[in-house]
DNA sequence: ATCGCTTAG
DNA sequence: GTCCACTAAGCGATT
């Protein structure tokens, strides 16, 4: 039972086990009649598209809820999932081996009508994982609510999301962990392994306290002018990504076990050089062994010990100014590098990650973890799939179309500048997009005071690096690091941005300001990105929250917008015959049957372009290509 | 569990 | 003297 910490007392709860029918059936008449009911599934993996579904809870009022179990099994009685092939053909499967527990069919039978009832609201907490167990078994649940993200749209960036935390922090009730169900380390149990009065009392009072959390959050969101956001971009994003996650990506399997093979190989003859060079053997992976080499044996000259480790700097710019002097081992650690991130993050692990049922490969999307509003991408992350070096882009070349489909890529062409050139309200720069001008080179003309057509490739390289640092709420010594450049001349730099500009300055000031004085920032579209250090009274963690609070809201609106659009593209654009895979921050993927593409294209390109209404034009580059590397 | 490093936008 | 550009996820080494 819950402990109220709070009140320093336990909670009056009235948990019960339902293993009957007609108990099912009264539970589910009692959630009709109420309109609403807060829900939960217990599965096997956290990962919602390997878990098998082993039971659930109800709740319909504070207090009372009650737990279903359908799939617990005796210890010792997993289904391995090869089992069937060696059971002896006549033998009794153990298909439920623990008794009193609903049989399936008949459970799913009662429940769809419930959780398919445009007239009863299904509350959860990360509501996506449960659709996608239960789409599983043939459910789509609507409508919903997601006290997640009702949390998300209150206090991203001002702590986490997840339930033990929300109760803690809001209801003062620390609920029952997974930890003490299931136990912990070698001996831990799944789920349907774990009695089911003990997981009666966890899932219970999981939906309990989902309840609960409704009841606290739903009613704040029209208050602090937040339900907007969360009605029209959060909640309505749920079932866009469940789609896109269910249908997953297709890789190619011997492509990239070929990849595995060769940077394998090539890592153990840069091993051999490596040892050559250093003259002996020592683990190439330990950034600690490889810094004592370089500069205690090898003497070699601008090691630089971090104060807080103790430990020298061994990363890619440090050996990169090493290899300029002229330093041949630095250069062929830099190589074996590339090659073992690309093995070990990309080759080998997304190989493991396919998914045997549908040969494709299926992420995560989390909403409620960026404190921008971005989403991320987990297990695996697509969304940093290499693509800056020839030998990353080759994995990019491994994420392929079905026979008979391409790939096509839309992407916002630099969202966050136009953005920027929007809400800081900068004639020049809004007159270059509007024109359709090479922005960039604009900008190092002003800069460096040389005509547009005169503007060589170093100069604009410069004016693409300050141009990004604006973005990133600049520092003279971020700036001066990035371009080579004394910490003087880059001030100087940013000086004659802000007199170049002067809407920036202003802009800044004011969204320092607005932080200062309300503890976030906004986007065009309301969201709120909370700064809890804005006030700090240390220089370093306040100066931190500053920056991010000049970022947030060009993060965040490209953010807002590509949620809208991809809210519209299911709407217009999505098909059978064009699916939408992927979101990377300003880039969605989508599959397209070979005779649709042209028409999809149109289509996904307007929805992207006219997803904000802004005093810029937004600008969407569509490719396409039997692979990803080929659509970019 | 945390650090150091690298991948992406 | 201090920050050492914003937002993420994940791997292997180290503690």
């Amino acid at each position: 039972m819950a402990v109220d910490h709070a009140n320093n007392q336990q909670l009056t709860t009235n948990y019960e086990i339902v293993n009957t029918l007609p108990a099912l059936t009264s539970w589910i008449e009692k959630a009709k009649k109420a309109g609403r009911v807060a829900f939960d599934t217990e599965t096997t993996s956290l990962n919602a598209l390997q878990a098998e579904l082993v039971g659930f809870s109800l709740c319909v009022e504070e207090g009372k809820a009650c737990y279903v179990p359908l799939g617990h099994k005796k210890k010792g009685m997993r289904d391995e999932g090869l089992g069937d092939l060696f059971v002896t053909p006549n033998a009794p499967l153990p298909t439920s081996p623990v008794p009193n527990q609903l049989e399936l069919a008949k459970t799913i039978a009662l429940l769809k009508p419930l959780l398919e009832d445009e007239s009863v609201l299904k509350i959860g907490q990360n509501i996506k994982y449960d659709i996608l167990v239960l789409k599983q078994h043939n459910i789509s649940i609507s409508p919903i609510d997601d006290t997640m993200l009702l949390s998300y749209a209150l206090h991203a960036g001002e702590h986490g999301h997840g339930m033990d935390e929300l109760s803690q922090r809001y209801l003062g009730i620390k609920p029952i962990s997974y930890d003490e169900v299931t136990g912990t380390g070698k001996n831990r149990l799944r789920f349907d392994e774990v009695e089911i009065e003990k997981a009666a009392n966890y899932a219970a009072e999981d939906a309990d306290i989902t309840m609960r959390l409704w009841k606290f959050f739903k009613p704040q969101l029209p208050k602090e002018k937040l339900l907007t956001l969360y009605e029209t971009i959060e909640r309505p994003l749920v079932p866009v990504l469940t789609k896109m996650e269910s249908i997953g990506i297709k890789v190619d399997l011997p492509q990239l076990a070929g990849l595995s093979k060769d940077f394998a190989a090539r890592m153990a003859e840069y091993e051999r050089e490596i040892y050559a060079l250093a003259g002996r053997e020592f683990n190439v992976a330990s950034p600690k062994q490889l810094g004592e080499i370089l500069f205690d044996e090898m003497k070699l000259e601008g090691g630089k010990k971090s104060d807080k480790s103790g430990a020298y700097s061994t990363d890619s710019g440090v050996l990169e100014d090493l290899a300029e002097q002229g330093h041949v081992l630095p250069e062929k650690i830099l190589r074996w590098r590339e090659l073992a991130k690309l093995k070990s993050t990309y080759t080998d692990s997304l190989a493991n990650q396919i998914n045997p049922k549908t040969g494709r490969v299926h992420t995560n999307f989390a909403m409620a973890i960026a404190s921008t509003g971005r989403l991320s991408s987990n297990e695996p992350n697509l969304q940093n799939i290499p693509i800056r070096t020839a030998e990353g882009k080759k994995i990019r070349h491994t994420f392929v179309a079905e026979a008979g489909s391409l790939l096509l890529s839309a992407d916002y062409s630099q969202i966050e500048l136009r953005l920027l050139a929007h809400v800081a309200d900068i004639p020049t720069l809004k007159n270059a997009f509007k024109n359709g001008d090479d922005i960039h080179a604009i900008t190092a003309s002003q800069m460096f005071g040389v005509p547009v057509s005169e503007v060589d490739s170093e100069l604009r390289r410069r004016a693409k690096t300050i141009n990004f640092g604006i973005i990133y709420g600049i520092s003279a010594h971020g700036l001066s690091t990035r371009l080579g450049i004394p910490r003087t001349e880059a001030a100087q730099y940013i000086e004659k941005y802000f007199a170049q500009y002067s809407g920036i300055k202003s802009y800044m000031e004011e969204c320092k300001e607005f932080a200062r004085k309300n503890g976030y920032v906004e986007t065009l579209f309301g969201r709120r990105c909370h700064l809890p250090s804005i006030n700090d009274k240390n220089p370093a963690r306040r100066q931190f929250s500053e920056r991010a609070a000049i970022n947030a809201p060009l993060q965040g609106t490209a953010a807002d917008i590509i949620k809208r659009a991809m809210i519209s593209c299911e709407r217009k654009a999505v098909s059978e015959q064009c699916k939408m895979l992927l979101q990377v921050h300003d880039e969605l993927v989508f599959e397209v049957k070979e005779n649709a593409v042209e028409q999809a294209g149109k289509i996904i390109k307007n929805c992207m372009e006219n997803a904000a209404n802004i005093s810029v034009p937004l600008t969407v580059e569509i490719g396409t290509g039997k692979n990803w590397g080929e659509a970019h």
